[in-house]
RNA sequence: CGGGGCGUAGCGCAGCCUGGUAGCGCAACAGUUUUGGGAACUGUAGGUCGUUGGUUCAAAUCCAAUCGCCCCGACCA
């Protein structure tokens, strides 16, 4: 991409509306504008990072065995009247009346929806176990939505659901969701920590929320630092293999880890040595639930046993917010000149800064690179507009550009360019020639 | 929903107390000189001062209502 054809209005100064460091750093680079409260406009270099993350969380999904589906923002009321949820969710339900007077809302979650798909086509236990996710915009009618995207009222969140005909299946369920939750966090950069939740209006018996350590986080979380030294790796796992996955579980969950919501000071100070402990602040990127049949019993999601009977299936739910990650991954990587994308959701990957547009051999070397990038599919920002240098660095800190290729005319004289990493800073010199095949190798 | 703050050009702000020609910086546009860490100069354009009503010869300024945004709290991916 040419900056020059792109459309990134990068802002010099921070609007008075944003208080956090992600939130002022999404609106200077240019990657979101509020329509109004809690709901924003997701400009094009924004998007990218949201479609990143996107990519990420369903391929990651898909290799647990999970189905995606895609189901709509509008919902019928009476669905929720079925479930005895329509009264119990309050004011943060969005509700809409059509006009043939019928009650809709804009869905805040979809357990309704997604066990009246369920039981109109499902009636075997031989169906199961099965389990379907989507990814698609919410809406929660918050109080007071702040810090930009991390508690926006619009939000886009990835929300699966799973049935199983006995609980020990839906467990494994439950422990597979874990596992695929512990590897997408880890590909995105971020070191996300299950802790013991409760279970909120979700409702079940059975949760884990995952966070992720930040000054700015709402949470206040209690661990065993010990775990921060946990890798999850990127060892191939057996999503079917029951003892392989609950091993997994039960060592991520061994560790003290918990929310204000559930921590225990006595148990605390009983299980962790003084040294090991950590009190900390945590956004929530994640939750995963079980929660029985509690919504099968009253949607009648019922299927036929091996014997015979009808039985309710057992379920679970799991969320992860896809809109509040990226603030959530701007928190846990900046510093004073901007952004520093994690290389897997970087909206470009490397940024080719021209020095002195005047210079002839210098445009001509920026070409030449700009069009191997791009035709080996490494997306890159060629920064070809009539500005000084140092404009153009600024630039491209300030939207975190991973690796920044810097071509001008002090350099070529050499036969080299710089090649600089925006995570430690650090620059070297590169053969012009062997460039793009660097690139290759680093990315 | 309780408490507080703020609405003036795209962004950041001053002017309001003490009513009388709407201003500054950045950004934008044109030109010239520049060209490796947010360039300089000259010029240009951009505003029904959130909205409505009131007071007044006269309102950005005083009064009232209303809408919106932000912060602190109680609730939440």
């Amino acid at each position: 991409m040419r900056l020059t054809r792109y459309f990134l209005p990068v802002l010099r100064e921070v609007p008075a509306e944003a208080q956090i460091t992600s939130h002022k750093l999404m609106l200077r680079a240019g990657m979101i504008k509020q329509a109004v409260s809690g709901i924003y406009s997701w400009m094009p270099l924004g998007l990218k990072v949201l479609q990143n993350i996107e990519g990420i969380v369903i391929e990651e999904q898909e290799r647990a065995g999970h189905l995606p589906l895609l189901m709509p923002t509008i919902q019928p009321a009476s669905l929720w009247q079925k479930s005895g949820r329509y009264d119990d969710y309050g004011e943060e339900m969005l509700r809409i009346r059509d006009r043939h007077n019928r009650d809709l809302l804009y869905g805040p979650t979809n357990e309704e929806l997604i066990t009246e798909i369920f039981s109109s086509h499902v009636k075997s236990y031989r169906d199961l176990p099965l389990t379907l996710f989507h990814i698609q915009w919410k809406f929660r009618d918050e109080m007071r939505p702040r810090f930009g995207v991390m508690r926006g009222r619009e939000f886009l969140m990835k929300d699966g659901y799973n049935f199983d005909i006995t609980m020990d299946d839906a467990i494994h369920s439950y422990n597979r969701h874990l596992v695929s939750y512990l590897k997408t966090y880890e590909r995105l950069g971020l070191k996300a920590i299950p802790m013991r939740a409760d279970t909120g209006p979700i409702g079940g018996n059975y949760s884990h929320e995952f966070l992720v350590l930040a000054d700015t986080g709402e949470s206040e979380v209690f661990f065993d630092k010990r775990i921060l030294d946990f890798n999850f790796g990127i060892a191939n796992v057996n999503f079917d293999d029951i003892g392989e996955c609950q091993k997994i579980v039960d060592e991520w969950t061994a560790p003290y880890a918990r929310t204000d919501e559930t921590h225990d000071p006595e148990a605390f100070d009983r299980v962790v040595p003084k040294e090991f402990q950590g009190v900390s602040r945590a956004i929530e990127v994640g939750q995963i639930f079980y929660f029985g049949t509690k919504y099968s019993k009253p949607m009648g999601a019922h299927v036929t046993d091996s014997e015979g009977k009808q039985v309710p299936v057992h379920m679970g739910s799991h969320g992860i917010g896809v809109s509040r990650l990226v603030g959530a991954i701007i928190e846990a990587f900046h510093d004073d000149k901007g952004i520093k994308w994690p290389i897997s959701v970087a909206p470009f990957k490397v940024g080719i800064v021209n020095t002195v547009m005047g210079d002839q051999e210098t445009c001509e070397v920026c070409e030449k690179i700009y069009s191997e990038l791009t035709t080996t599919n490494f997306s890159p920002l060629y920064d070809d507009r009539e500005e000084r240098a140092g404009s153009k660095f600024t630039t491209m800190e300030l939207i975190g550009i991973p690796w920044r290729i810097t071509v001008g005319p002090r350099g070529l004289k050499k036969g080299i360019v710089e090649l600089t990493d925006r995570h430690s800073g650090e620059s070297r010199e590169i053969p012009t020639d062997n460039i793009v095949s660097l690139i290759k190798e680093l990315t």
